[in-house]
DNA sequence: CCTTTCGTATGATCATTATCATACGAAATT
DNA sequence: AATTTCGTATGATAATGATCATACGAAAGG
């Protein structure tokens, strides 16, 4: 079996990224069949040759929406240790993020609805937010208190999905652009460099998170 | 037009106040007309009696949630300028609120399907959260720079309902409860009150913004 | 009492959408 | 070339849920 399994697979890529797409603009109750398989080049029939339902679609598009987070962390991996706070807030929060949930972070676009969606949901969630934890507080890790690396991990990420959320829900782009800034200020004063603003020599990062 | 007409405000008002809880524990979706009226002790064709359509009653449902934070800020008006931060903190990130999404924030639990429907939704929520804001600005003023207040307000909120999500997106209790607690502790160190702790002497408090 | 008014209930209708049964057609195998 | 295999397409089916037309029944006014 070569050409035929092998372009199913593209296939099933192709729908799985598709999805995580849609999902992240959408929503899961947003998400339809029909628009994924449409925008997989394909018809909606089709879908239960790969997916035994639209669950395990979500399932799939959500580690596949996680899959971008990389890129957030290896830049701020680049930073000197006491800028990397402020700088991921800063990579995080900005317009482009804002106005693109589709390519952005899937806790911020996700998290309400994985919260009431029963099954094994609540579950994927926890291990994908765990892993961004886990990176986070490396990250930040100041090689006093690991508690504390984890606390202000935790920190920083609630404040960056908030003001993400919060962002996109108002109607005024000006007040919307405050919202960014200042949350992401919020997260560069936490730091301790008082007076610091937050880095801004990036703006056209990579999705995060 | 006496009892007539009053029955029916108390009936409308009825249908509001269960669809205020059913829309925050469900979401807009997941708000169907069909329960909202049965919880309001009606049936379904009854409704179009009281409002034009569904987005009438996501509307005042909307309203009517967040009625209910004025609790949440006159708690923390009893708390020393300082300390306000740190309370509203610890008095949002409970677990009780956390459980209870009906009863709680609607900024939290409807700001990712306000911010796609169209419509009127993305104003209301704009006009709704700069009420919350000047008033957490207001609270937490420390009489220098109304800018910075705005700012850490912002900020706060952000802190506040980007914990929230997350915590109330993933399985372990354990681990959504460390969410709230360090999201509380990220939101309290930033008042620069180095090495203290959130206020937790008032956990049961009333369901916030 | 009788009639009008109007809030509520009943029972459609219509659109949406997940799911599946079946059919088609190209690639693989002989 | 004939046949099998299997990915995809077509066209149901069924469930859900918003919306509305119509009917009932109690209250208001004469």
């Amino acid at each position: 079996m070569g050409i035929r399994a092998d372009e199913k697979a593209r296939a099933r890529d192709r729908i799985v990224e598709a999805a995580s797409v849609l999902i992240r603009d959408r929503g899961i109750a947003g998400l339809k069949v029909n628009d994924v398989m449409a925008a997989a080049g394909l018809t909606h029939g089709a879908f239960y040759a790969h997916f035994e339902n639209k669950d395990a679609l979500v399932e799939a598009a959500f580690h596949a929406a996680l899959d971008h987070r990389e890129g957030w962390f290896r830049s701020a991996e680049k930073q000197p240790r006491d800028r990397r706070a402020a700088h991921l807030c800063a990579t995080y929060l900005t317009e482009r993020h804002r106005d693109h949930p589709g390519e952005g972070c899937a806790f911020a676009s996700l998290a309400r609805e994985f919260a009431q969606s029963g099954g094994p949901f609540p579950e994927i969630f926890e291990q994908e937010l765990n892993v961004s934890l886990s990176r986070l507080a490396t990250l930040i890790s100041d090689d006093t208190s690991a508690l504390h690396d984890r606390q202000t991990a935790i920190g920083l990420l609630s404040l960056c999905v908030g003001g993400m959320v919060l962002a996109r829900a108002v109607a005024d782009q000006d007040l919307a652009d405050e919202l960014l800034n200042a949350a992401a200020a919020y997260g560069a004063s936490e730091t301790r460099q008082v007076g610091h603003t937050p880095d801004t020599d990036n703006p056209k990062e990579k999705e995060p998170s």
